[in-house]
Order: structure tokens, then C-alpha cells, then sequence
DNA sequence: ATAAATTTTTAGTCTTGTCTAAATTTTTGA
DNA sequence: TCAAAAATTTAGACAAGACTAAAAATTTAT
């Protein structure tokens, strides 16, 4: 039974991984949990003694495949609680996260594919990211960012890449959501923002800041 | 903030301290909780320096009001979740324990309160225990043993002391269940059995182990 | 009432996960 | 290429929570 802390760290380079950094390093794990790198490398040898983490000395490290699993289902189990959240007990999108960081550790082998049924299923969580299955299956985000529409299109959001509460409270405050439908009227090379045109709504000024962070699909 | 530790101790003196006992000792405490007494020793040091129980050496323990109204507050957690796991998940009474001690820990101001309105604010756990309302005021079990029932009469089962899987599993297998009616047909003074007549059923012999751990009401 | 038994506390150790400071290795750039 | 900078690891320390063994206090029983 692996500690919390372990299934953090696993969180971590998992995360870390799909990032696309060339290497998984110390120093990238502990910023990524606000820790130092002399605790990331004591961990990481526990890690590897358990078989769930390839490390060599000074060369980075990679989860292995039982890791990998782990690391999966603590991601699918955070991300149906953070639906449970919101779409039983009312809880906005940018309140879940730090309890889902807590549930997410709740050891039981029976739990979460129950609040999955419960739940109905979900394929996302509240912010758009996909959920893994039971096997640890996991949809990847085709990687269209609104800030690459051109003017005129139409497209739909999908999900977000900053779940920030801060961005999560701008987005709420426009009235932006997952399944938004938007329309580009006009795009600025000056500072690269953008105005855009959605249901109901007046035409909104995004900067690129914003528009960088919100996946899409053209439609 | 508490840690799970910190928050089992007051659990388990809260419960010490309903059943009865003289004074909450050390001894009693490490039973509770399958530790030894020196450990109780160290942590009810910590307790009392939060100002969460008072202690003096050798003379056991008594939770402050403080106290008290974290146990209470956990106490209701517990509860409620099991309430969850039952009304929601479909779990089965017997299985709900081990996962509602997990669960009764994460810490939030709202999400027990959301978990209540979510459940239509239960009043009795799937045991049949009382649970606390937000204020730690709890409704306290009139302490009529099935046992103590006469021939001839009739009860409703209210809940029960003994919540051990066993015990839980063998209430099933007969399908007693909370809000069973039950007419006491005979009884022994042999070994203090009894026969019973309950809905739909075939009579039954229950062992005064059983009978003197269900708490019934008369009707 | 007092010796024996029991309970409780103390002292010292261990594990987990963290930290700082120092040492070592790797990377960078002149 | 090789010295400086940056990253990484090691060594030693600490806090929380637990344990064992021994000491001290209390209770029990003769």
C-alpha cells in the first residue's frame, strides 16, 4: 500500500511526463510539489526499490509501467471526484481541486468505479480533462489552442491547460464553459489578443494569455 | 489543523467516554485503538497542550468542550458518509466502516454540510446510530436491549451496539434489518434465548449474544 | 497496612518524510 | 576544452507518531 505521498510523487512525474520535458529531473519534480530536490531524491529511490520508477543517478527518471498505472488511476480517481463535486454536491469548477487532492488517496477497491456508475460515466472532469478507465485508457487532447483560430471561425471549448483557481474565477466571471461555443471576430498582432463573439453574450477582448490556455475544437 | 491521528485519539475517547467507563485511562484508550499505552501517553500530551483534553498524570482524560465538539464533528463525518456509501454507492452495511474511517477525515467547511442536503439530512446511520447535527447537538439511543423484551411483545429494531462485520453479516443473513418488526415468541431461561417472529419469516432462535446487541423500541 | 500486581509514565529508539548545507556531477559558455 | 554555473546527491538533523523496556505510581489483596 503505497503511502500519499508516494502516490504524489507519482502524480507528479506522471504529470511531468505528458508535459513533453526531455527528462523527468529532480529539480522539475520539486517544483511540481513544492519540495526540495534532496527530498525528491530520497523519494525517488524509495520509488525505484518498489519497481515503480527507472532512476539512474543524475539522468532523470521515468515512471515504469506498474508506476505508470498507479499514477493513472490516481488521476482518474481525482477527476471523478471532482465531477461528484460539482455535478452532485454543487461545488463551482474552481473549488474542487484541493479536496479532490485529498479523496484522490482514499485506498479502496471498490470506490471509485462505484461513484463512476454513480456519476453516470463521465468521459471529462469540470475543467475538460479527460478521465482514464478502468484499464487506464486515456484520451488525448488534440492540442488545438483557441489563440490559433483564425478570424471567422467557429469552435467549441473543449477543455483548459491552467486550472488555476484565478483563471478558473475569470473564466466563470465571463460566463466561459466547457462546451462554450465561440466565434473569432478579429485578431491583433499587436499584443496578439483577440475579440470574440459567444452564445448570449457581448463581444469579449481575450489576451493571448487567455486564449494560449483554452483547448478548442473548430467546428 | 489536525492530523488523522490527533482526530482518531478524540474519536476514540469521545467513545470511551459514552460508554460509561469510570475515567478514559491510558489502557482503555490503546485498546480503542489497537496501540499500546505509552503511545496514548505521548499523544494525550500533544491533546492537552491543544487544549483538547484535560489530563493529569495517572488520572486519566476528559475532552474539553473543544474537544468534544471535534469528536462530535467527526463523529457526524463518519456517519454520513457511511449514509453515502449505503444510499448512493449500494454498499452494503457490513462493508462501509473501514472506508467511512477514511473518509471522515478530509478536511473541509462545506463538503459534509453539501454531503447532508445530498442525502435529504439523515438522522441515523445505516447501523441505526444517531447521527450529530451541525451544531454537535445528538439524540441519544434509549437503550432498550431486545433482551429485555417480554413474550408477547412487540418491537422495531432501532440499531445496534455491536457494528462488527460479523455480527453485521449474521443480521443480514437473516434478514433483520434497521425498522425490522419483531414479536417475541419465547424465551429461555436456560441460556436466555429467545424465539422471535419477525416479518415474513420463519421463527427464529436468537442467542442472548445477539439479542442484548439490538436496540428496539417497543410498539 | 503493606507487599504484590497492575497501570501509567519515562527514556530511548525507529520509520517516514522533510529540511539545510556540503559535496559531487553535469552542463554551459568563453 | 576547461572553468564557472547549475543541477543533483549525500550527510546529518528534525518532527510526528509509534514501539520496547524500565521506572514510577496506583490499585488490589492478603
Amino acid at each position: 500500500m503505497l503511502s500519499q505521498s508516494e502516490e504524489n510523487y507519482l502524480k507528479a512525474i506522471f504529470s511531468i511526463e505528458l508535459s513533453n520535458a526531455k527528462t523527468v529531473s529532480t529539480t522539475l519534480i520539486a517544483k511540481n510539489l513544492s519540495t526540495k530536490a534532496s527530498s525528491v531524491t530520497d523519494m525517488i529511490k524509495k520509488l525505484a526499490d518498489k519497481n515503480l520508477v527507472n532512476y539512474e543517478k543524475y539522468k532523470g527518471v521515468k515512471l515504469t509501467s506498474e508506476g505508470k498505472e498507479i499514477a493513472l488511476n490516481i488521476v482518474r480517481s481525482h477527476r471523478i471526484w471532482e465531477v461528484f463535486l460539482v455535478d452532485k454536491l454543487n461545488y463551482n469548477w474552481d473549488e474542487v481541486h484541493d479536496l479532490a487532492e485529498q479523496l484522490e488517496h482514499i485506498k479502496s477497491t471498490t470506490l471509485i468505479d462505484k461513484l463512476d456508475k454513480l456519476l453516470g460515466f463521465p468521459k471529462h472532469d469540470p475543467h475538460g480533462d479527460p478521465i482514464p478507465d478502468k484499464n487506464g485508457k486515456i484520451e488525448h487532447h488534440k492540442d488545438i489552442m483557441l489563440s490559433s483560430i483564425s478570424i471567422g471561425e467557429t469552435c467549441v471549448i473543449l477543455g483548459i491547460k491552467d486550472s488555476s483557481t484565478e483563471f478558473l474565477q475569470f473564466l466563470d466571471k465571463h460566463t466561459l464553459q466547457i462546451n462554450s461555443k465561440i466565434t473569432i471576430l478579429d485578431k491583433f498582432d499587436f499584443d496578439n489578443s483577440m475579440t470574440v463573439q459567444f452564445t448570449n453574450g457581448n463581444p469579449l477582448i481575450l489576451s493571448e494569455k487567455v486564449s494560449s490556455n483554452i483547448f478548442v475544437n473548430k467546428i
